[in-house]
DNA sequence: CAGAATCCGCGTCGATACTG
DNA sequence: CAGTATCGACGCGGATTCTG
């Protein structure tokens, strides 16, 4: 029987890497909008500074976004994703089509 | 640009659908074998029972898990997955090749 | 076997204010 | 603009025990 208690479960470790309530939207509007600042991440995603930048920092480590800081004053700096979360695209988009269906199923009750 | 904060945006309802530490495990070790036993599901999954009853019954309630019951003695209850989330099979899938690939990242270094 | 009940720590998450 | 600092609440998640 396939377990998930298993250190090399794929999917243990895929969980691992997107756990937390903030990733798999941060991937998806990097996904679907390309290039953000920090501030449009913030305004896409309604959360706060804490959440956000934290997230990101960890993101960064595990290699899934990438960060580009520009020396300006204003400070610009912009969040990309990685060739490693770029691999997460179709994923992403086919688990969207999925919340569409599941957004017509509550439509009709 | 696409926003996550918008109440119908597929991707917060897909995301609210699986929330949670152990709905997606659930769904990956149903998909993987296969209708199991409440037991089996807790040896999979190494799972307490808490969380385990807790979690299966949100998914009832939310059309993601099918429970059948056997009057018997001893007593058995089998899950299994319905037709909403059986359409995640492949996105399971594909989420888990990627956990592959992230593996075999972590061997390299 | 398949859960329910209880108790509780600790991490997640957020609000607010502040800084280079 | 792009963050950091601090504080606090809430509830997730776990250990243990018990039941039909």
């Amino acid at each position: 029987m396939i377990v998930f208690t298993d250190e090399t479960c794929p999917m243990r470790v895929a969980c691992r890497a997107i756990e937390g309530k903030w990733k798999l939207p941060i991937l998806y509007v990097l996904c679907e909008n390309g290039t953000l600042r920090y501030n449009e991440l913030k305004k896409a995603l309604g959360i706060t500074n804490v959440m956000l930048s934290n997230t990101l920092k960890e993101m960064e480590q595990e290699g899934l976004v990438a960060r580009v800081q520009y020396n300006e004053i204003p400070p610009r700096v912009e969040y990309s994703l990685t060739e490693v979360s770029g691999a997460l695209l179709p994923i992403v988009q086919a688990f969207c089509a999925w919340g569409e269906t599941l957004l017509s199923l509550e439509e009709t009750d």
